[in-house]
RNA sequence: GUCCCCUUCGUCUAGAGGCCUAGGACACCGCCCUUUCACGGCGGUAACAGGGGUUCGACUCCCCUAGGGGACGCCA
C-alpha cells in the first residue's frame, strides 16, 4: 500500500496547518498498515511557490515529526523529487488521450472564455465550458496547431449519465456528468493542471489510497474518468473534513493564524500541535485526550473520523500543549526547549542591535524584548487614545497595513518599510502618525524598537496576528463596514 | 444560481436501534488544596437543528425542510 499527501505551497510560503492535518491522517493510516507514506509538492502554477517556500513546508512537517518515505522520482516540475525537471511527461500523457479521442485541443483565449461565462451567467446558466473546441474540424485543428497558435488540452466528459464515487468515509457519492466541466489538462504553457498531474503522478508512484480534503470531492469524477481513459487502476478515495475558522468557513489566514510557523513562534510544542490536530475530527478509542503520534498510529482507525468540519479553536490547543510541557518534560528538557525556541545566542544577537542602545542596565533587556517572546499582547483601547489620530482612523491604518502585509511574499525590512510608507503616502498621513498605532499593535507600547525591525524579528505570522488582534481591540469590523473598507483600500493610489 | 458534503453542550467529541435520566474534554462558574498566582482535586451550568416516517423501541435507519460548508479557473 502506498499513500501520498499532496502539498500545495501557499503563495506567501506559510506552511499551513491544514497541510499538516491532512499529512497527519495520511501518515497514521499508512503507517498502521505498514505502507509507504510519500509527499509530493504540487506546483504546476509557477507563480505559487519558491524553493524556499517548499523547503519551509518540508521543514515544518519534519518539525512536527511527520516523517515521509523516499518515493520514486517520477519527474515533473515539482515535488521533493524535483531532481528531474522533466515536464514533457505530462504532454506525452495528454497527447495519448488526444490520440485515443479522450481529450481535445482548445484554442479559446482566456478573454473568450470569460465572455462565454458572463453570457451564461446572464442567461441564468451555470458557467461551464461549452465544448467549442470539440466542434473544430480535424483540418482546422491541425492547421492552427501547425501555425503554433496557443492552445490547451481539455478532457472529454460524457454527455449523459453520472459518476459514482466510492468514498471510504461517505460511501457512494453520485455526481451527474452534466455537472462536470471539460477540465483543462495541459495549460497553454505546457504545464499540467493539478488534475492531470495528480492522476499521472499517483499512477507512476503506485498510489493506492488518496486521502485528501473534502474540497476535492467534486473533482473526483474527473480523476476517475482519467484513470479509466488511461486504463489504470484507480486508487481508493477518502475525503477528510475541512478545518474551519470560528465562523465555520474554511480555515483561512485572513481570519485565523494558519501558519505552522505562527504556532511554533507562539511556543506550541510539536507534540502539542500534532496532538491537537489528531483530535480534530478524530478520537482515540478510549477517548483519552492526550496522545503521541506513535500512540495515534497504533490506535488509528479511519472509521473514527467524524465528518462535521471541526473548528480550529486554540483554547484546547493551549491546554493540551500545557499538558505536554508539565507532564512530559523534565526541567532539563524544558530548558533545552526554551533555548532552542528563543533563548539562544544566535537569537539574542539578532535582538541586541535594537536593544543595546536603549539599555542602561542588563535588567533593562527583559522588559525591552519581552514582546518578542510573547504571544498575544495585552493591549487596551486606551493606549491608542494617547496617539494623535482618532481611534477610528488608527483602526483603519492597522487594517490597511494588515492587508498590505498579508500579500507580502518577501519578509524583509526594506520591503515592509516601502510598503507601509507607500500606504501612508496613499492615505496622506504623516509616517509618524501612521506608525503610532502599529507600535502599540506590534510591541504593546509606543516606546520600542522600530516597528519594521520588530516585525522582521517577529516574523510575518506573528506580526499579522498582532495587527489582527489590535483591530479587534479597537472594536473590530462588522461585515458591512469591512466591505466598505475593502473598497476604500482597493481605491487607494498605491504604487505597485 | 447549480451540484456535492455535513448537522450531538459555546468549542472538540463519545454514541454502529434498547447500555442515554445522552458520556468525556476545553472554556466558564463554584468549592477544596495553597502565604499569592498557576498546577492539581472535586462539583456545577450547558447539546441530539425541525418535521415526518420505519420500529415494540430511534441520537442512531429512511424522507422532507432548515442551517452550515465546499465545488463550479489555463489555482491547488
Amino acid at each position: 500500500m502506498t499513500v501520498r499527501t499532496r502539498i500545495a505551497p501557499s503563495p506567501t510560503g506559510d506552511p499551513h496547518v491544514g497541510t499538516a492535518y491532512i499529512a497527519l491522517f495520511n501518515l497514521c493510516f499508512t503507517r498502521q498498515h505498514g505502507g509507504e507514506f510519500l509527499l509530493r509538492i504540487e506546483d504546476t502554477d509557477q507563480s505559487r511557490s519558491t524553493p524556499e517556500s517548499e523547503q519551509a513546508i518540508l521543514d515544518s512537517l519534519r518539525w512536527l515529526g511527520l516523517e515521509w518515505d523516499e518515493g520514486p522520482d517520477v519527474g515533473g516540475p515539482h515535488g521533493p523529487y524535483r531532481q528531474s525537471e522533466r515536464t514533457d511527461i505530462y504532454r506525452q500523457y495528454a497527447d495519448e488521450l488526444v490520440a485515443k479521442g479522450h481529450a481535445f485541443y482548445c484554442f479559446a483565449t482566456a478573454e473568450e472564455l470569460e465572455a462565454m461565462r458572463q453570457e451564461q451567467i446572464v442567461r441564468g446558466e451555470t458557467p461551464k465550458y461549452d465544448g467549442r473546441g470539440l466542434r473544430l474540424s480535424r483540418e482546422e485543428v491541425d492547421r492552427r496547431l501547425a501555425e503554433g497558435e496557443p492552445h490547451v488540452v481539455r478532457m472529454n466528459i460524457p454527455a449523459t449519465g453520472s459518476c459514482r464515487v466510492e468514498d471510504m468515509l461517505r460511501g457512494q457519492i453520485e455526481i451527474d456528468w452534466s455537472q462536470v466541466d471539460m477540465q483543462v489538462l495541459l495549460k497553454a504553457d505546457g504545464m499540467p493542471t493539478y488534475h492531470l498531474a495528480c492522476v499521472v503522478d499517483d499512477h507512476l508512484m503506485n498510489i493506492s489510497h488518496v486521502i485528501r480534503g473534502e474540497e476535492w470531492i467534486n473533482s473526483t469524477p474527473k480523476h476517475l474518468k482519467l484513470y479509466e481513459y488511461f486504463g489504470w487502476e484507480p486508487p481508493v478515495y477518502c475525503h477528510l473534513p475541512l478545518l474551519r475558522n470560528p465562523d465555520k468557513s474554511k480555515l483561512s489566514k485572513r481570519k485565523n493564524p494558519t501558519s505552522i510557523l505562527y504556532y511554533q513562534r507562539l511556543g506550541i510544542l510539536p507534540e502539542g500541535l500534532l496532538n491537537y490536530l489528531g483530535r480534530m475530527g478524530w478520537s482515540m478509542p478510549d477517548e483519552r485526550e492526550k496522545f503521541s503520534l506513535a500512540e495515534m498510529v497504533q490506535h488509528f482507525d479511519m472509521n473514527r473520523i467524524s465528518l462535521g468540519g471541526p473548528i480550529f479553536d486554540v483554547e484546547k490547543l493551549n491546554w493540551l500543549n500545557g499538558m505536554w510541557i508539565r507532564e512530559d518534560l523534565s526541567a532539563e528538557q524544558l530548558a533545552d526547549r526554551l533555548v532552542d525556541w528563543a533563548y539562544n545566542r544566535e537569537n539574542l544577537l539578532k535582538v541586541l542591535p535594537h536593544a543595546q542602545q536603549r539599555m542602561e542596565t542588563l535588567s533593562d533587556f527583559g522588559p525591552l524584548a519581552s514582546f518578542l517572546v510573547s504571544g498575544t499582547l495585552p493591549i487596551r483601547e486606551e493606549q491608542f487614545a494617547a496617539n494623535k489620530l482618532p481611534l477610528e482612523e488608527q483602526k483603519q491604518i492597522i487594517q490597511f497595513s494588515l492587508w498590505q502585509l498579508e500579500v507580502e511574499r518577501h519578509w524583509e525590512r526594506e520591503r515592509i518599510f516601502s510598503g507601509l510608507k507607500g500606504l501612508a503616502d496613499a492615505m496622506d498621513i504623516k509616517l509618524k502618525d501612521f506608525l503610532a498605532p502599529l507600535f502599540i499593535a506590534i510591541a504593546g507600547t509606543s516606546a520600542s524598537f522600530s516597528v519594521m525591525d520588530s516585525m522582521v524579528l517577529l516574523g510575518p505570522d506573528m506580526s499579522r496576528a498582532r495587527l489582527r488582534h489590535a483591530v479587534e481591540v479597537l472594536g473590530g469590523y462588522g461585515k458591512k463596514p469591512l466591505k466598505k473598507l475593502e473598497k476604500a483600500y482597493a481605491a487607494l493610489p498605491l504604487r505597485p
